[in-house]
DNA sequence: ACCAATATTTAACTTAAGTTAAGTTTATCA
DNA sequence: TGATAAACTTAACTTAAGTTAAATATTGGT
């Protein structure tokens, strides 16, 4: 299967001749907190990450998983502080731009300028997505669209559809980030790998039966911005098997 | 009270000199539908509006309430059709600026460019904090932060604090904001009522115990945007009386 | 290879919020 | 102003998801 034209839209074809600054985080870094300057621009170029806020010790809420090639932070030089922390899932490395140079880039050129939009836009969907399925889901149909969500993402930047994925997202943090508790994920991930919706066995997972999943869960890929026959060969490839 | 430093930030000043056509809605009517273009930049002059999202026919979720001032719908100019419908809550003006002109100030204009780039930042801080709300924050406090966070958006354009205001949600579009039903709303409000947190009536609320209310919901207006010491100076206000 | 720390799984029980089914109050408008 | 519809309220009952408490499985470090 062909590449999503939308793949040329990112951070890197935006930002190519830019100079930036890399370092390395171990799984569980906290890559910066709460309360820190925006004062870079930052890429997540390998590993995982996601952001999260706190209600008190116990109780919290996980806004974003970043998946490599991702941005980490804000899209713009807004002059504001970080109003969650993003923590390093996997190990990670972390490109860090200035925002003069970002900025610049992103108002002189039409391409970087329509990227940042695109990317802006795309983050607003997957959080209109997140509160529909936190507040208007089932726990099972929860579970089922954040898989849909984050193997849609993931064959994106991998630019084709493979069988299984790695998704290391505990099962915590998966309630953390859908609003249940996380015996509760337990529960729905094994009635839906019970219904042959999909495999699992800790981070390794495989969607089984796309269709059924998308189904249930109300799930469209095209807030994700594949282009738009996307949807279609996905469905008509699944069906074939 | 003097007013807050970032209202200068508004889409009026970045947009002054450009062109526009302007079209009048009557509650209840669709101002723009799920599907349709995003033709041109859209800006609330007078009324209130609200983003909505179907399931299906009984199941709704609210992205996004506007309120005067308020840009509708995107804020930059992707290629891309709308996820949702926008519906005026209130008799409305809405004004239609072309995205030619548009993109063209925002890259040009350091002011508007800013400014699309604070408001674009405030529109994903509100719904990481709904995203919050639903996930993890009980009936009693989703009500208590959504009357807090619609009392601060409202201030800011009025510039000052005033006693009560004017809140035209009905109960069921707060459950859909919230992930509630509207008859679990309905005793959540009454509860806030009988505890002395709120005086409300219909389309009129008040604040009564902003502390109180602060402190229950975990609210922190610097998401909003107000100046730093807003929050301290509201505090001290509210404890003076 | 063993130990310790993490993660996952299952069962039994509890609870916050949903649902259904009335009423009542308020707004609209002919 | 009276009829009708929309919005709000309350009570009784149900249910999806939370909680607590184990047990089991996996991973990582030494």
């Amino acid at each position: 299967m062909e590449a999503s034209i939308y793949q040329d839209y990112n951070i890197k074809n935006a930002l190519s001749d830019l100079p930036f600054e890399q370092r390395q985080f171990k799984a569980g870094d906290v890559i910066f907190k709460k309360g820190d300057d925006n004062s870079h621009f930052l890429m997540l170029e390998q590993g995982w990450a996601f952001a999260v806020q706190y209600l008190d010790q116990d109780l919290r809420s996980i806004q974003h998983v970043k998946i490599p090639q991702d941005h980490l932070g804000y899209l713009f030089p807004v002059d504001a502080k970080y109003s969650y922390d993003v923590i390093a899932l996997t190990d990670a490395t972390v490109s860090f731009y200035s925002w003069h140079d970002v900025s610049k880039v992103v108002k002189d050129s039409e391409f970087a300028f329509n990227t940042f939009s695109l990317l802006s836009h795309i983050e607003k969907e997957i959080l209109h997505q997140r509160i529909i399925s936190i507040g208007r889901r089932t726990a099972l149909e929860k579970a089922a669209h954040l898989i849909l969500e984050m193997q849609t993402r993931i064959e994106r930047t991998k630019g084709g559809t493979e069988k299984g994925f790695y998704l290391p997202l505990k099962q915590d943090h998966m309630a953390d980030l859908l609003g249940l508790s996380s015996i509760h994920v337990n529960r729905s991930m094994n009635e839906l790998r019970r219904h042959n919706y999909i495999e699992y066995n800790r981070s390794d997972i495989r969607v089984i039966n796309y269709n059924g999943l998308a189904m249930m869960a109300n799930f469209d890929p095209s807030y994700l911005q594949f282009k738009p026959d996307f949807d279609e060969m996905q469905l008509q490839q699944q069906a074939a098997e």
